[in-house]
DNA sequence: CAAGCACTTTACGTTAACGTCAACCTCGTC
DNA sequence: GACGAGGTTGACGTTAACGTAAAGTGCTTG
């Protein structure tokens, strides 16, 4: 692993606010360890909108934030589009209209939907786990005894 | 939906004793609300192994337990690789040796990591969700009121 | 000033997980 | 015996989510 920076604290000579704090595409990539080419396609997938400094991407605070979302989102199994979904109308919100709010908050209620699904499945996985876990072991004894 | 059969009770007309049903590859399909091409390529990726017939594929409770483990594994986001690794261990396991064995229990612990993980996120996730949603309310009712 | 490093765009390649034909059997039934 | 509702095997198409390679820009460091 060569992290240099954490993904949720500040790095290591911190005198400036974090709020501050600038990012480039690369120490951003080493800290969630994915490659710039993947959080450039995110931005082509408008899940990101950096900064420029000339041609250069300049990532902040916000910007990280959405990353770390995104990816959060996608270890749970949504698609780009559906998180872009909801970080979208997030930012959209405060001068949002009542039609998108409710929209918004169907979509939500969808994602939750899903959670709780997921929340089953994984307690129902886990319980498949043990058994099987406990099956190799029980066979592992065995093999030792004969053995 | 026109689920005639669930995936988890035993249809209407159910004289007979479950564990020596048979389905078609048709009536698989629309309990789990798949279709029959999602079930013949995993019979493809070595997921499932139904007798045959002549030529037709016939189903039996394992093969039944094997899709909706399959699926659910699907929904909590493992590849189907991931799936047969277990899978087929676990079939393997009475005459599997101790190498074998143990590298089961190994691939278990991952899975198990990964679920916590999951865990974790869906948390998380549920917490945004719901600031997400208190706040479009608010926006909400604050619309309400100035119209 | 050449070399190296990090960044940029453009564009084509790749993989997983199916979808979508086409062309063919094989029943029951009208 | 034609026909429709299921099933079968190829084989090619499609989509999401990136990987990868080429060619160029800009800084700074020996």
């Amino acid at each position: 692993m060569t992290q240099s920076t954490s993904p949720d604290t500040t790095s290591g000579q911190d005198a400036l606010p974090r709020q501050h704090r600038q990012y480039t595409i690369g120490e951003l990539a080493r800290m969630f360890e994915v490659t710039p080419r993947t959080i450039r396609f995110y931005e082509q997938e408008g899940l990101l909108a950096p900064r420029r400094e000339g041609q250069k991407r300049i990532y902040h605070e916000k910007d990280r934030v959405r990353l770390k979302l995104t990816l959060r989102g996608k270890r749970l199994g949504f698609s780009l589009g559906e998180i872009r979904e909801v970080v979208m109308m997030y930012d959209a919100m405060p001068d949002g209209n009542a039609r998108q709010l409710r929209r918004l908050l169907e979509i939500l209620a969808d994602k939750r939907a899903n959670l709780e699904r997921q929340l089953e499945d994984i307690r129902l996985m886990r319980m498949e786990l043990d058994d099987v876990d406990h099956r190799a072991r029980e066979v592992l004894r065995g093999l030792g005894h004969e053995a």
